[in-house]
DNA sequence: TTTATGTAGTTGCATAAACAACTATATGCC
DNA sequence: GGCATATAGTTGTTTATGCAACTACATAAA
């Protein structure tokens, strides 16, 4: 039973992801003012592993939902800003254990505290409840297709 | 007045646009199984002529919301697969009008279709009113940031 | 122990995005 | 007309994604 909830005119942002293609660049804009030099998907990696240093790649493409390969070119440039470091586990010769630097940490608050920022900005006039729901639409649409 | 509506756990899909990822993924693939060869990125561009054929490549960078470089090169590649063209405008000699070929005519009821129903599968067990609400606050992020 | 199969990660290639610098044309003002 | 400024589009560079093919190691079955 198709719902057809969207009409064409519509369609465009909830397909294209206007929104979230809006904040990713709004996040870099406050990034790169405060001299926070990484990309977003940088970001998010170092956010998982914030969270909980030491993750292997294969469970960094799940939290990040990215796939192995850029999973592969995002640590690697993380290593040259030398951000993170690939440590090989002991016990199974395959994995690479990612492990933050010094450097990493000291980024964590202020880059967390943008984030928070751009959130804000981007949520400007729009009241919990909406928001409660967006995140459940949101959730959901993720666990339908991911 | 920081509204602060995210506890950590929760801003991360929402700042990296995890369903909008999974909506182009299986858009994409949709694409793939049915034989429709081309891009999101290029469908996005053939969306917005086939509402209006003959849109500057101007017009086109403020309808998808994408840089002019960017629109520079899915023109370039819509043109190598031959479902645009490039027509330069008499009244100004800096603008290209864009036009679509009849082969680019030919995809557009089908590519619609897979477009309304990976929307379907995306928003299954979605109410009609939540997704009105998801609808209001992504275009209000979208106003906010824009 | 050998062989098959699965998993972790890398590499190559095509497409795309962000940003800055550039060319060409148009417009407005003196 | 001539100059300054703005607009439309292009090009170069870096970073990232998606997909397929690949290597290396692990595991389990014969």
């Amino acid at each position: 039973m198709p719902n057809n909830q969207f009409k064409k005119s519509e369609l465009y942002s909830f397909i294209t992801g206007k929104a979230s293609t809006a904040i990713a660049r709004r996040l870099q804009k406050n990034f790169k003012q405060a001299g926070v030099d990484i990309t977003i998907e940088q970001w998010s990696v170092l956010y998982h592993l914030w969270k909980e240093d030491g993750m292997s790649q294969q469970q960094l493409c799940e939290a990040t939902f990215r796939d192995k390969p850029s999973i592969t070119r995002l640590v690697d440039n993380l290593e040259k800003l030398k951000l993170v470091k690939r440590v090989a586990s002991k016990d199974d010769r395959r994995i690479n254990m990612i492990y933050l630097t010094p450097e990493a940490s000291k980024l964590q608050e202020q880059s967390m505290e943008l984030a928070n920022q751009t959130l804000n900005e981007a949520l400007e006039g729009v009241t919990n409840g909406q928001v409660e729901i967006a995140k459940e639409v949101l959730q959901r649409v993720y666990e339908n297709l991911k």
